[in-house]
DNA sequence: AGCGCCGCGTTTGCATGCAAAGAATGCCGG
DNA sequence: CCGGCATTCTTTGCATGCAAACGCGGCGCT
């Protein structure tokens, strides 16, 4: 598959667990990012760290300033506005051209992330952040299934916002349900090679899930 | 505005410096990228010159095997069909927010831009590059003034291509014209604030281009 | 003669030394 | 007692040492 490829690098596997921390929210918003400290917990040395720190920074999830270090970003409403913009512009278009591009082991891929999460019942934390991961997995499958470099690249400038905001999303029923229907909707449209649907499907899906999280932030400020 | 922060970190500069090499030609596709060669001949030591490249591979300019060293990106047909179709998603939208959003210093820059290109007849090479370059400023002014962070960050994971595409594209009379024309009513749409109209002569002025290029590549190849 | 194996040079990737820029602290003057 | 300045201490950013991986070329084996 196209994602193979990742490269046996301390520099990844710092800036994989780097990122997974922040996006699980085990690195607050805010939190100094020293270069010696992480080398220590990460079993790495400064070169490596700084280099992933680099590349977080340009997916937006740390800020550096110049000879004054790095910190982890944090969101506020305006930002999470912003990515779900963005994202409601580049997905359903992703999605359009993934109906129309995808292979069997796309779809089989596909397939079997949205059966996964059918299993999932959301009682407990554990559920609920396999949940917030099988999604990112699902809409990963479609933008790679979608076959353009630069729209997989577009979309990882853009992709992570921490996942407390997600598990907010998927902590409520409703969304819950409303998300896999559209899952599910979208999963039938691609396998169809219906890319209008598709594409119409995953604007809904977006902006609905811009509404309510944008609601939730604005009822808890 | 917001651009300015250019951190004089060795980093930065020598990433610039290799993505002007490399957008302007001076480095051909395929060119092995050596840390110790590059390091010398930018005055910089290796490690800024590593992080760069880490960078410019993230931009799409350079390709990293892991253990194996970086090269110039080679950009065929396929590659240029991809660009144009993902810039012909984000930079319509940009151009509608840009309608809505724009404040009287990015308008003011605009048309300047616009004013600029205008001086420029395309006689000769110098002239040609100058307006490649306005074109770029004029595109990501827009982008800018569109005022979501996220949308400047997909931008510039899709940007560049070398700039031999683009004067070839330049070189053509009747493209020209075109572009200078769309980038009029660009302008004035922005500048009435009318988001829809901004948007759909960017799709035009994207689509166009487009067309052009990859009819171009298609006849050369 | 063809093929494969081994050793060598080159180059990467990681670790770490070192100077300089910020931040923190204490000292002195008002 | 408080504010401003100098000094110290921390941390970054750059340079460079060093081991290990890759590719090449020569050598031996079949």
């Amino acid at each position: 598959m196209r994602t193979g490829e990742v490269a046996q690098t301390h520099t990844v596997r710092v800036q994989e667990a780097l990122r997974t921390a922040i996006l699980e929210g085990r690195l607050e918003p805010g939190t100094r990012l020293r270069a010696e400290t992480l080398a220590e917990r990460l079993r790495s040395s400064r070169t490596p760290v700084r280099e992933a720190l680099l590349l977080l920074a340009r997916e937006g999830l740390v800020e550096i300033e110049p000879r004054r270090g790095a910190t982890v970003r944090s969101f506020d409403a305006a930002d999470l506005a912003d990515l779900y913009e963005v994202r409601s512009l580049i997905e359903p278009h992703a999605a359009a051209r993934a109906a129309e591009r995808i292979d069997e082991g796309g779809l089989a891929q596909l397939s079997e992330v949205h059966e996964r999460s059918l299993a999932h019942d959301a009682a407990d934390e554990d559920s609920l952040a396999a949940l917030c991961a099988l999604n990112e997995e699902f809409h990963g499958v479609i933008v790679q299934a979608a076959g353009s470099p630069r729209l997989t690249a577009a979309m990882s400038a853009v992709s992570g916002i921490p996942r407390v905001f997600r598990a907010r999303f998927w902590r409520d029923g409703e969304q819950r349900e409303q998300s896999l229907f559209c899952h599910r909707e979208l999963l039938g449209a691609i396998r169809a090679g219906n890319g209008g649907l598709a594409e119409a499907v995953m604007r809904m899906h977006i902006q609905g899930a811009r509404a309510f999280l944008v609601e939730v932030m604005a009822g808890e400020h």
